[in-house]
DNA sequence: TCACATTTAATTGTCCGCAATTGAATTCGC
DNA sequence: GCGAATTCAATTGCGGACAATTAAATGTGA
């Protein structure tokens, strides 16, 4: 046989970009692991620092919504963000079935300390900022796609 | 100021590739779960399996190297693959430190079932196979890099 | 107004992912 | 051949992820 029928050949490991953006996704982590633990952040945990950097004080809801990720994932992790004190959980006042999260003054100037962070990936990377700017904008259209089939 | 300093714009979110990596991982991972809930298989039990119908009777060692997991990992998860009786572990008897995994016979025969997976996930994605394949080896391009980096 | 649906967090249970440790088997240096 | 280092799997503990359920607050329609 000269080739092999394409379903077989879809099911090779090494032909799943799954697999790829999974291994990739767990590189990174490695990578950010001796990172983050200065800042004693997970990287879920900067992720959602990010968020919050960018604005403060807005809803769990809102934080999830940026991250993908649902109330049973965030709120046992932002439970530990407030007992490291980095931010401050308060039920809104106008709608209290939602939790506001606010940064403390030590959750602010954590920021200072992350800048760097993103150099230090970069340089890991060993690519152009360019290149990875367009591979960052085709994973997140292909991301958008997956996540458009989902809500039919 | 005319733009924010560069440092400031590599800690916003949506520049960040590690994002855009991470959060199509999870979206994959969403669009994977109901055609692998017909198979009784989670993802990762999903990746092993995919090894093992490449080649089977193989050492846990060398299924963690292929899939880039431990053994924290990997053996409880081959536990509830043998528990759903899929594949055998065993001990070489030339080296009894190894486990060997082996497929059952319902695990040979659950290939067949798996056949459709990867044709599913192509109409998801909603592009060209050239397009994904060109992303692929350009994410696995630079996984290899980052792992490069982890070795060092 | 009052039943009903919707929205939002929290909780519970299961399954990864990995660091750190333990213990057994093997290999290496001498 | 023997003690030390290495290899490999298992275990423990912690922190995500997410489905499913619960409960409370809010919104809506007759």
């Amino acid at each position: 046989m000269a080739r092999k029928h394409a379903a077989e050949q879809l099911l090779r490991l090494d032909n799943q970009i799954c697999f790829a953006v999974y291994s990739a996704a767990h590189a990174f982590n490695r990578v950010y692991k001796p990172l983050l633990d200065r800042l004693s952040l997970t990287y879920p945990q900067y992720l959602v620092m990010l968020v919050l950097w960018e604005r403060d004080n807005v809803p769990l809801k809102t934080i999830g919504e940026r991250l993908f990720l649902d109330s049973g994932t965030l709120t046992p992790l932002l439970k530990r963000l407030e007992a490291a004190e980095l931010i401050k959980r308060t039920r809104s006042t106008e709608d209290e079935r939602q939790v506001l999260i606010e940064l403390t003054a030590e959750g602010e100037a954590l920021r200072d300390k992350a800048k760097s962070v993103p150099q230090s990936i970069l340089a890991a990377s060993a690519c152009s900022v360019g290149e990875l700017v367009a591979m960052k904008d085709e994973i997140v259209a292909l991301r958008d796609r997956l996540n458009a089939v989902l809500g039919e």
